[in-house]
DNA sequence: TCATTCAGTAAACAACTGTTTGCCGACTTT
DNA sequence: AAAGTCGGCAAACAGTTGTTTACTGAATGA
């Protein structure tokens, strides 16, 4: 789909990535309201002014980063609850897809998880888009299965806003635990499958009108 | 327990009170990264050196801050928990109190739900120490149910795990809700009740050892 | 009563901030 | 090859920032 750029929209992408980049190492130790044009333009190796001809606000920046940050989780979860296996299976890819996509994902996740309670309105009402769209994906998928066939929609999304809300902050703490040290990182993910696993035992017996 | 301090001490707890509040006023809409301690003594009517008298930075005042914005719920949800009356009625309780107490503590609870996962690592230390020391607690007051009376203390403290998070993000959903507009507050206590309700079920199926 | 303590002040410091201006020079279109 | 577009830059603007300094004057304790 990619149309060949010309070379100037292609250096143009080019320092339109450098800033997003530099925004993101950036907050990875500070909050988007405390983030400073200066500053980024400073890590991205650019002029001040220059900024300006890629973006009219930092909120806008990083409205762009939420954008980008959730682009690539969607279509991972929702394929693996459309995927075949038992509850336990489909427990067991969803907690190793979440670990996986923290891991290469680090700095969007946390920037997600810094901003989605934070001081910027936009950035957060962005994220609160981002993430009841994927609730609604969410419940759909889970009208699919079987086991939730004869559930009224009302109660797909009281489910599917528990999972999404399970998923949030089982990232969270994937991000809190140190990138090096795997043993933590296995524990938290332990826990993160009893959960689930207590959850869809509700599931199971869920009273359905 | 009062001891009733001398007029000096008087006087210096109501100015640091007042730059607690004029903390808490400017965190509604800002995170506690990007502000100032000019902006914070201007708003307490004090002048900027006096700040240095009262905190030593302003991750000082955040600290103490996490730790009045926490003192209160940490009663409240256990002798919850504690009380008599069945699962259902433990549920319509304590999304009650949450409501309540989002309500009665709104800046205290944004600030909280904001500098979680924040930019500042001491305020977001002290945050999951504080939430860390909750779930044990919950985790203990669950042990003494007869609904729970065999488990494990791993799966009492998952289990405590999963209801602190849920409170949390149900706190965090009454604070999106505009605090004028009361069916928005209804309705995201009906899907935390069912959520709640959905994981009572989970517990009782629970296999035990 | 007199000396001491100490919360709060005004002033000064250098360093930083967001944003606008006019300009240059490389790419693009004709 | 000429004309036009436009991304990036240097400089300047008027503010703001955190923190230290020496000070004042009221509460304190002898």
């Amino acid at each position: 789909m990619s149309h060949t750029l010309g070379v100037r929209q292609a250096q143009k992408q080019q320092s339109r990535r450098a800033l997003l980049d530099a925004g993101l190492l950036l907050l990875e130790h500070q909050n988007l309201s405390s983030l400073g044009v200066r500053e980024v333009t400073r890590t991205a190796g650019m002029s001040p002014a220059g900024f300006y001809r890629h973006f009219r606000d930092l909120d806008d920046l990083g409205v762009a980063l939420v954008e980008e940050s959730l682009a690539s989780l969607h279509g991972m979860i929702t394929a693996v609850l459309a995927g075949e296996g038992d509850a336990e299976q489909l427990i067991d890819r969803t907690v190793e897809v979440v670990a996986r996509h923290v891991r290469e994902h680090r700095a969007h996740v946390r920037f997600l998880a810094r901003e989605r309670h934070g001081g910027v309105q936009p950035v957060r009402a962005a994220i609160t888009a981002e993430l009841d769209a994927f609730t609604v994906e969410v419940a759909a998928a889970l009208g699919t299965q079987e086991q939730s066939a004869a559930w009224s929609q009302a109660d797909l999304r009281m489910l599917s806003g528990l999972y999404v809300e399970h998923l949030v902050s089982t990232a969270a703490a994937f991000l809190e635990a140190p990138g090096d040290q795997p043993e933590a990182e296995q524990r938290i993910a332990a826990t993160a499958r009893a959960q689930l696993r207590l959850i869809s035992l509700g599931r199971l017996h869920w009273p359905t009108a």
